[in-house]
DNA sequence: CATGAATGAGGCTTCATTCAT
DNA sequence: AATGAATGAAGCCTCATTCAT
């Protein structure tokens, strides 16, 4: 029924809300120092609501990785359903998508290194586990089923395609972490596009025959 | 005098023996989980004697990151003071001490990454501070001097000796970080050395014209 | 009018059946641990409606406890008004009612000690408080006028009617509620009625002359 | 050492001094409305403080009730030890040393009851639910033992001896509750010690062939 | 009447830090 | 210098209650 849709809608707009706001907060002051307070006068509502849709802190933490997981499953899906292109150009247009990627959401990148803690982790609902773990893998697989495509035709070096995805995702976010990390130390001018765009050029000189 | 020195060792030693402690405790637990009393049950002290030593709990987790970078430090001085090498073996002379590096404490890299924070970074003494700026300035530096010699040569391609240095940081740590995060998401095997050996073959692929 | 008097019946009928879920539910988890939420979803209402019927949630509970007093205290009336029994035989159908009232409610008898807490008692409706006592003490005063009849009539020895009356009500409830304790702690078999009988065997022969 | 002993006496006198003024608070305001904070100030303590005793709220609590029954069961056992008593006198001898149990903690007796609630006891280390337990059987056993030789010594009617201890314990505290509940519905006078005598010479009567 | 999302006060508990010994 | 008991501020979270629909 239209009641039924548009609470549904409504509820799922809510969420979205918490998140928007929760991104601001946690990105501003790290998860440590982000209390649910913080979160709860951000996103104008008040704490005891922030538990109606997310079951605790460290719940809501990890939904702002998912998102960002999702987004980028979705866009590397994209790039390998072009067909009638080479693994060269699929290899720009993914590139093209990690900026993307970059700019739906630069500090959450940052945020999802720190649901690396296993303690973090005990914590989270199996589902969102599975979700975070399904997403990833399933990212990481599209973008090593292009490698592949490269090394079967003979254009890309023979390396194990999963660890050319591995390094590619781990070049883009690391220059991502490395160069906030300078920003916060030394408040320089941000370089972070020039160097991710040098490091992607010679990620492709090194892969390409 | 030789009272005032044995002293000066003894006090060292206790300091390196609460840091020892600590890099446990925080690979295991990560900042947030890891308590005080943590550190102190590990490194056999009480949570009082601890603040004889360290300032607060910041700045310990702030030391952590120091000892790592001045090993990177002075691993990456002696790399560049061995003459009559060229570029390109001094490159993989770098990568011999990058391996060093993750060696000498394969997990504090991933928690120099919760530095970030800036919420944190507010809490450390301004020499500390200094320290961690001064360390990883002079590491860098000291990498893009490679670069720049081998761009000269005309054997590494024209790009800006700096970005060059970052990009080669953000791949050593970004892989670092990356595997961790598999191992604790998905408990697979650990590929983290074959991984990092096809990356920097990878960037000597890029680098080199 | 028909129409009100049908109002009056279905209200006082989802009364009963929010006490009736409620009753479930605080004889599983007690007071403390159990929330309106629970009592809703037992009941099937939304927590706001709980709130049309009882004024809050110490009323609602306080509720349950009227009920088996009004049960009890209706019991013990048609035991006095057995005209032609001597007091021995009142002594008998008094005892019969008891079972009666436990079947009626085995547990709700513990949660009416939960009552005696003077802060719990403070947030009761004056009129809920007055029936309360008025019902306790009709049962009581007629329970012990049995006794006197007795005492009266030399069959029972001579001792303060009312504390006769007292006496008989806390040898029941103290059975009730130490057999509930044990079942808890020991997960024993439940000797409740085996035990019951031979308290009131024990009274009897102790009353009589 | 003497150091140790003293460490050990100071920590013991500390507990009990928590546990004395818990049992003032909860006696006034019950298991619910007592927050630890009350606990705090009426022990001139921190809040923290009282979680380097008691592992939580309930635990402390249920602390108070295992106090009551090492002296109930120390008592019972020495009724228990005098020689050269027939099972009569030591029937006396227990009854006095159920009005001392009831002189050393009037109040604890009722708290005891809320213990019953399974969700409360589910919070409780293993250690002191076993203490409880233990103790309560104990004293039980010790009663049920002089109902058993007054059984033998053909002076007790042939009930089963555990029956009657629990009856006698039930009747106890049956009546210590009850007109603890009289008490705050009606304010009267205390009859609680009359009632009480009388309640133990009907037992006795009933018991005696 | 019924709903159930939202509230927000307040409880329990933790833990970095201090200080008397 | 070392201890470790004590502190108390502050965080997470719950849940009785309300109110717009």
């Amino acid at each position: 029924m239209g009641i039924q849709e548009r609470k549904e809608r409504e509820k799922e707009r809510r969420r979205q809300q918490i998140i928007v706001a929760a991104k601001r907060v946690f990105s501003q002051k790290g998860l440590n120092k982000t209390t649910m307070e913080d979160i709860a006068k951000e996103s104008e509502l008040s704490p005891g609501t922030l538990y109606l849709y997310f079951k605790n802190k460290e719940e809501l933490y990890a939904s702002l990785s998912l998102r960002i997981l999702q987004f980028l499953s979705i866009r590397v899906a994209q790039v390998i359903q072009d067909q009638g292109e080479d693994p060269s150009e699929k290899l720009d247009r993914l590139i093209e998508a990690m900026y993307e990627v970059y700019d739906f959401d630069p500090m959450v990148i940052i945020n999802m290194f720190h649901l690396q803690s296993s303690e973090t982790l005990k914590n989270l609902s199996p589902e969102l586990l599975t979700q975070i773990k399904t997403l990833s893998k399933k990212a990481l697989a599209h973008m090593a089923s292009i490698f592949e495509e490269g090394i079967q035709q003979g254009v890309f070096i023979d390396r194990h395609p999963t660890a050319l995805a591995d390094i590619f995702w781990s070049l883009f976010s690391g220059v991502i972490l490395w160069e906030a990390s300078k920003n916060v130390i030394n408040q320089d001018k941000n370089y972070l596009k020039a160097t991710l765009s040098v490091a992607f050029d010679l990620f492709c000189r090194g892969i390409k025959i």
